[in-house]
DNA sequence: GTTTAGCACTCAATGCATTTGAGTGCTAAC
DNA sequence: GTTAGCACTCAAATGCATTGAGTGCTAAAC
């Protein structure tokens, strides 16, 4: 049995009532505003006794005897699952988003940069993407450039996704004919292999056959090593958390700095946005819900992007608990949506 | 005549007091305490016939009358052009800075994230760094690699400083020989040339000799543009904002959204540095002496760094006008010798 | 002439009582 | 089942007296 039976659909819209004005007003509510703001057709008095009702199961809460109601954390649930409907996006914006991200389409950092933009300014709250990451991905090609006669570039081409760049030292300077001859061995042995197999024992092996080279092949090593690592660091990209500021419920500095931690600490976004792209669908996270304790007075609503149905990433959006959902669900889908398909068009090549 | 003459020893030994102990109490300090606290061997009743005088010349200000003295944004001024003495650091934090630095040195932006996040901790104020930039840069190297049928790699080699790649699609597939012409052509024209040689139009003219590859050689050009534009939007880092929220005189939100909006807007502060780097020495910003409206209620201690002499970018920190400058001065300075250091060994290759 | 003690005065901050008003729960009438 | 009426509650606002740190001024001491 769910235990949401006992609502009826006047209580129903009696939360509805109360959360809708609660979200967009931030003060309690009280019988009275209700039934004057809301066509119910009923009067407080009955208002109040069906509230006394969703306060019993749980619903709503007071701060004190003498306020009006909020929702409370499974109020809040209740209207996600089972009230909101999702604002539609008007075509105009859909438009603007899809254009601002089109001109970004050049770079990958770039394009989840501007995606981490385009959310924080449309939902007026804290915004974070993270990067594109595949399970499945696999080194392209490793390529070393000589640059300067002591200097050699590594240049590491992953698919689908990025490419990075380090610099390495050679004792001597190698000939044409002899980085030739190292690129295309490292290639034949590194070439299509999954990044998840790429570890410092299949390097080392690599290393013992190239001994003649080893002083480059070391670094070179290393700098694969660590820029396979630097990914993870860099997964995420944060941006509108001055928006926190704007909320009253971080009017108290002592708050805000509680949620601005929490933004600080990347695994706790990032551990948040891996989760929902393994789990494939939107998902909304609200107060307590969250194992983190500094996490008990925002929601966060994230969704998976998607390249060719499967997921590689996440978007979300941080609010307070007294969260816009209809509006930020509609909105963190629809990037969403947008992303994958920029994405589509840039990874697969 | 200096504005300063009116300051006789004694007036300079209660100036210090007063903002000594403001800097450390940010509460207003009243003659008694002053007598209390430092060993001045005068009565609070000569201390207040001295801070009347202070007040009479700008040195002091009174929040309302029955309050204590606080230093005026000329107090500041004269505290930090006359009266304070910048602490040593000591030999040992000295030493751990130079590791944290050496630890990063492998590459360009992140030693500039590990200096601003050293700045941050021990300020305690919010930091940034100019990432190194030179008029003399030149383009060392520009080269196309093959790393797929139809992607080009542009590698974009600047000395001093850095490495930038840019993926360029293809029509056709092109033969090594073909690239190396390419290349090899592309460097004749583009090797040693400062930067700021190198813009739209010289880039026209090589496409214009290529003509055989101008698909190609249009698609680089552009990205070189590119990249070369990103520089400066990239340039500055910024860490520990959140150390804006510990500070008594950002409590309230409002003021603190002021800073923080400051450090969002990237010239305000990208300028500063720049200043501060072509100025070639420490500089200290009280206050409204800066332009920036907003800056009113903070203060900017900013230091340039060199190789080899030359100053190639710069750091600072951001706090409250009531800030500890003695301490900040210390570290900025100290920190930006050091990365100077760590770049010569970095940047001279 | 400078320094200091003494004293009257100021004013933000604190504490306390009072008022106000939005909101509730309960009961009885519709 | 719904609603009107009423007594009750309590946070927030308001008013008012108290406190205390701090000042400026004056006159005495050095």
């Amino acid at each position: 049995m769910s235990p949401y039976s006992l609502i009826d659909d006047r209580k129903k819209r009696i939360l509805q009532a109360v959360t809708d004005d609660y979200i967009s007003t931030a003060e309690p509510v009280g019988s009275r505003t209700i039934a004057r703001r809301y066509d119910l057709g009923i009067s407080p008095a009955t208002i109040r006794n069906e509230m006394a009702d969703l306060e019993d199961s749980g619903y709503l809460e007071q701060p004190h005897v003498s306020a009006g109601r909020i929702p409370s954390q499974k109020g809040y649930r209740f209207y996600v699952d089972f009230i909101m409907q999702t604002k539609g996006v008007s075509d105009e914006e859909k438009l603007r988003i899809r254009r601002r991200l089109e001109e970004r389409k050049r770079e990958l950092n770039l394009v989840t940069e501007e995606t981490a933009r385009i959310l924080a300014q449309l939902s007026n709250y804290a915004a974070f993407v993270l990067s594109p990451v595949s399970r499945a991905a696999v080194l392209k090609r490793l390529e070393l450039v000589q640059v300067d006669p002591q200097l050699v570039l590594v240049v590491l081409v992953v698919d689908p996704g990025f490419i990075r760049t380090h610099l390495v030292m050679t004792e001597r300077q190698l000939k044409p004919e002899q980085l030739a001859y190292i690129n295309s061995y490292l290639n034949s042995r590194l070439r299509d292999i999954p990044l998840s197999k790429i570890g410092v024992s299949l390097l080392k092996e690599i290393t013992a056959e190239l001994k003649e080279y080893s002083n480059v092949i070391e670094a070179t090593s290393e700098a694969v090593v660590q820029l396979l690592e630097r990914r993870q660091e860099e997964a995420v990209v944060t941006d509108g958390q001055i928006n926190i500021l704007e909320q009253p419920e971080f009017r108290e500095v002592e708050s805000a700095k509680r949620v601005f931690d929490l933004l600080a600490e990347d695994d706790t976004v990032s551990g948040l946005l891996l989760d929902t792209m393994n789990a494939g669908n939107i998902r909304i996270v609200i107060g307590r819900e969250s194992s983190h304790p500094n996490m008990d007075i925002c929601s966060v609503v994230s969704a998976p992007y998607a390249v060719e149905g499967v997921p590689i990433g996440a978007i979300g959006v941080l609010g307070p608990t007294r969260m816009h959902y209809a509006k930020v669900v509609a909105i963190v889908e629809l990037v969403a949506g947008h992303l994958g398909e920029i994405l589509s068009k840039m990874l697969v090549m």
